[in-house]
RNA sequence: GGCAGAUUGCCCGAGCGGCCAAUGGGAGCGGACUGUAAAUCCGUCGACUUAUGUCUCCGAAGGUUCGAAUCCUUCAUCUGCCA
């Protein structure tokens, strides 16, 4: 295979490259005319058993990179999990070897299907467990450490913005270890390019300067901007919490309700970064989301192709069913009950004895976090059975609630569904 | 090591003996408007309950008082100033 030589032009327009170390040599060092193109790396660090939406830009990256003709080392953070870098909102709490190892494993399975690891740039999975552990930390103080001055490590941001509330050694130290695996993975495996995202901008120079350091080497580095909503804030954290990449933990269905709701000024800035469609249709997208934001014809194709690049073409269907069944007409008494029972599996259901006071219901649902807010959903006119509003605190479904053979809708606000079979 | 100040609900921040579940802002949630957007406006925002009820809560543990987030003691952490 050939190296792709528009691949950064690619990258660029995609707004993918936040920062980057000297763009003309990195430039250079991707048109290669190597078999296997440029050896690149990317870690992970198992600090949740999923990887999230954040992860997922890198995990694109590193697919395009490999489509180019580049091969891929993704890299599972073994070792720098147990260790955590350190963040504005405060010291991490340490998890178990057990715990992190398990995690390595999930989080490897997850960013496997998004690679090849066959031909000749076949990925190659590594863990920095494997030369950390048993590193001495004699070897480690005069070999790694001694290249790393204090005073620039001072002058971080995330460091200096810890430096009040305080920061242990062991976080303070994380950029050594990270440094060291792209002089390990330089030494072992030749790899000369490492991008993550612009958040670990400090422990990607960190790497190319150990490599220049220690070994005379040229290596490159870059990194994928933050991707926030237009006020600037994170995004992340949805109603249910974080934006999980493994089903068991976010749905399918929820997942492309995400990426459905995504705002007008964000789709195309979205589409280019989440998805593997061309130039031309995204531009053709973006416009037609310009004339008619309405038709939301970007937000549409956006939450398809990520689904499905996520969870599957099966999903995706079953997701995009759900939601016509669950937003499209007004009355669930018309919806096949297949579709319906369907639907409701795939927004989410527990089951429930007929007799259950419809505030508990919510509660069970997951739709609310306490009976109090239970009823003071009601209260503000935001609870709906069936589609319809409750507006009686004290109802108790009966019967008479029960569609599509045993189930009963739930709706709090706009969008959040559940359905409670009954039984 | 000494002196002074701080520690409040998801975050920031008022309160400085009873009227405090605790002002205000942000986030979140709901409603209106829409397009299952954004912006805006309104409401809501400890739990159990629905009674003008109970419980838990203002760094931790004790104490004073009829009564404390508010006063005292000790401890922890942070911030200044002095060594």
């Amino acid at each position: 295979m050939t190296v792709d030589p528009h691949l950064l032009d690619d990258l660029e327009w995609r707004g993918l490259l936040a920062h980057s170390t000297d763009l003309d040599a990195l430039r250079a060092a991707l048109s290669t005319t190597e078999p296997g193109g440029v050896r690149f790396y990317v870690g992970f660090d198992p600090t949740a058993p999923s990887l999230h939406l954040g992860n997922l830009v890198q995990i694109l990256t590193a697919r395009r990179l490999q489509q180019a003709g580049h091969t891929p080392y993704p890299l599972v953070g073994g070792a720098t999990g147990m260790i955590g870098d350190p963040r504005d909102s405060g010291e991490r709490t340490l998890n178990s070897l057990d715990t992190v190892q398990d995690w390595v494993g999930r989080v490897r399975r997850q960013i496997e299907p998004f690679l090849s690891f066959e031909g000749g740039n076949a990925a190659v999975m590594v863990n920095n467990y494997d030369w950390t552990a048993s590193l001495s930390t004699i070897d480690f103080l005069r070999d790694i450490g001694k290249h790393f001055p204090v005073n620039r490590m001072l002058a971080r941001d995330v460091v200096k913005s810890r430096l009040e509330a305080g920061i242990s050694y062991t976080e303070f130290s994380y950029i050594l270890l990270q440094s060291m695996d792209f002089l390990e993975l330089y030494r072992q495996h030749g790899v000369t390019v490492q991008f993550g995202g612009s958040d670990q901008w400090g422990n990607l120079t960190g790497g190319v300067e150990l490599i220049r350091r220690a070994e005379g080497g040229k290596a490159h580095a870059f990194a994928t901007p933050l991707i926030t909503k237009s006020d600037g804030t994170k995004y992340g954290k949805t109603e249910g919490g974080a934006l999980w990449l493994d089903p068991a933990m976010m749905s399918p269905y929820a997942f492309h309700q995400f990426w459905l709701n995504a705002e007008d000024a964000k789709v195309g800035e979205l589409l280019r970064v989440f998805t593997f469609l061309s130039r031309p249709e995204i531009d053709s997208l973006e416009a037609e989301t310009a004339e008619k934001p309405f038709l939301r014809a970007g937000q549409k194709a956006l939450a398809d192709e990520v689904t499905t690049l996520v969870h599957g073409a099966t999903e995706t269907a079953n997701a995009k069913a759900a939601a016509a069944a669950l937003f499209g007409s007004g009355d669930l008494g018309d919806l096949n009950p297949a579709t319906l029972s369907a639907a409701l599996r795939e927004a989410g259901a527990t089951r429930a004895e007929l007799g259950t006071p419809y505030v508990d219901l919510l509660v069970a649902a997951g739709l609310v976090r306490s009976k109090g807010e239970a009823r003071r959903t009601i209260t503000e006119g935001g609870a709906y059975l069936n589609n319809e509003r409750v507006t009686d605190p004290e109802l108790v479904p009966d019967g008479s609630h029960v569609v599509a053979g045993g189930w009963l809708v739930l709706r709090r606000g706009k969008r959040n569904l559940a359905g409670v079979e009954i039984g």
